[in-house]
DNA sequence: GATGATGATTTGCT
DNA sequence: AGCAAATCATCATC
């Protein structure tokens, strides 16, 4: 059979557009059937457009019964230089994705996680990672926290599982759809760039769906974490001892209110704070002397016993230290005349401050 | 369970 | 970076 090459050959003689066919129209014997040769094409066009409306076997045969066909190779040539015409006004269409922004921050929050990366050791990095996070907490909730990682390593499993499947249902897909693409290339011209873009075209595909159970994964974790080690739930009120330490500090200071960063470390050991929830120890008393500060300022009549109280206090340790006890007054019942005048001049002292405020400075040692 | 207290977080400013 | 202010979310009390 030296059809094919002959057919490559005619390339640009004959018929315009249709070489491969004219050399075949003009190869019969002239004239006489001519008229049943373009019966003989009309068929065989016929027979592929009507093909995917038969049955499966019926269709395999058909299909087997145009490949043998003698005019197949010319017909096969004209779909060849059909395609290429209408290709080119195709290609431009070819876009060059970026990586998706929000699937970028699924998977490094899935990673930071630990749920998608390296398993080590049923996900007890990603517990050191929240811990690390949360600020280290201590032992006395450990017990919530193993409970987090079983809750933890299930979501894991359940993605990783279900992140498997997905892949290989998109390797099936992809080898399937290829498979078929050769095989319709024996009756239509795909180029590999074609079958190329198709798998990409799957890839995108799947990687939508794998978005889904990105997203779902994430909200999981997110649901789990706020729900055992989320700080605000962890919340827990000072002892009384350690406000009263840090009132002492706040009234004792009324005037500056800010305590340097060694301050805050000196008032975190008195106050015993283990349960560090910001992060360091000394963001625990920051938070403390935030608050203090702008509900102080927000309603000085309600703090005023308060602020009275420990006035007196401090003022009586001061006499006592000093003075040798000498002036015995009732360390229950302050003067309240004494003891309200610079309370009040502290006060508004540091709400004159607030406005113009200055940085706090630095404690001497 | 309604409410105030309170520690933590967020937002915006300097 | 550190703060004020607003806000959130839980705790504690009744």
């Amino acid at each position: 059979m030296d059809e094919q090459p002959r057919l490559m050959h005619s390339h640009g003689v004959g018929m315009a557009g249709h070489p491969g066919l004219a050399q075949h129209m003009q190869d019969g014997t002239a004239g006489t059937d001519g008229e049943g040769r373009k019966q003989d094409i009309g068929d065989i066009l016929q027979q592929i457009m009507t093909i995917t409306d038969q049955s499966l076997d019926e269709a395999q045969a058909r299909k087997h019964a145009l490949n043998c066909h003698r005019m197949k190779p010319a017909l096969f040539n004209v779909l060849c230089e059909i395609k290429e015409k209408t290709v080119l006004s195709i290609r431009g269409a070819q876009e060059e994705e970026p990586p998706d922004p929000q699937l970028m921050r699924l998977d490094n929050m899935l990673l930071a996680e630990g749920v998608a990366g390296p398993e080590k050791g049923g996900g007890s990095a990603a517990a050191a990672a929240a811990a690390a996070a949360t600020g280290g907490v201590g032992a006395d909730n450990s017990a919530e926290h193993s409970d987090y990682r079983a809750k933890l390593t299930q979501i894991r499993q359940i993605y990783h599982t279900e992140l498997e499947k997905y892949e290989q249902a998109c390797n099936e897909f992809t080898t399937h759809v290829m498979n078929l693409l050769r095989e319709q290339s024996r009756t239509r011209p795909i180029s590999p760039k074609e079958i190329e873009r198709m798998v990409g075209i799957i890839h995108r595909k799947f990687s939508s769906i794998q978005m889904q159970l990105k997203q779902s994964t994430c909200e999981a974790v997110m649901i789990l974490r706020s729900r055992f080690l989320d700080a605000r739930r962890k919340r827990r009120n000072f002892n009384k001892q350690a406000t009263e330490i840090l009132n002492e500090y706040f009234y004792s200071h009324l005037s500056n209110p800010y305590p340097s960063e060694e301050a805050k470390e000196e008032l975190a050991k008195k106050c015993s704070i283990t349960v560090s929830q910001g992060g360091t120890l000394t963001v625990t008393v920051s938070n403390w002397f935030g608050n203090k500060r702008i509900r102080y300022k927000k309603n000085i009549g309600k703090f005023q016993e308060e602020a009275n109280m420990y006035a007196a206090r401090t003022a009586v340790n001061a006499t006592s230290v000093s003075a040798h006890g000498s002036q015995a007054n009732s360390p229950s019942t302050p003067n309240s005349a004494g003891e309200l005048i610079p309370d009040q001049l502290y006060s508004s002292l540091f709400l004159y401050q607030s406005r113009y405020r200055q940085k706090p400075r630095r404690s001497p040692t």
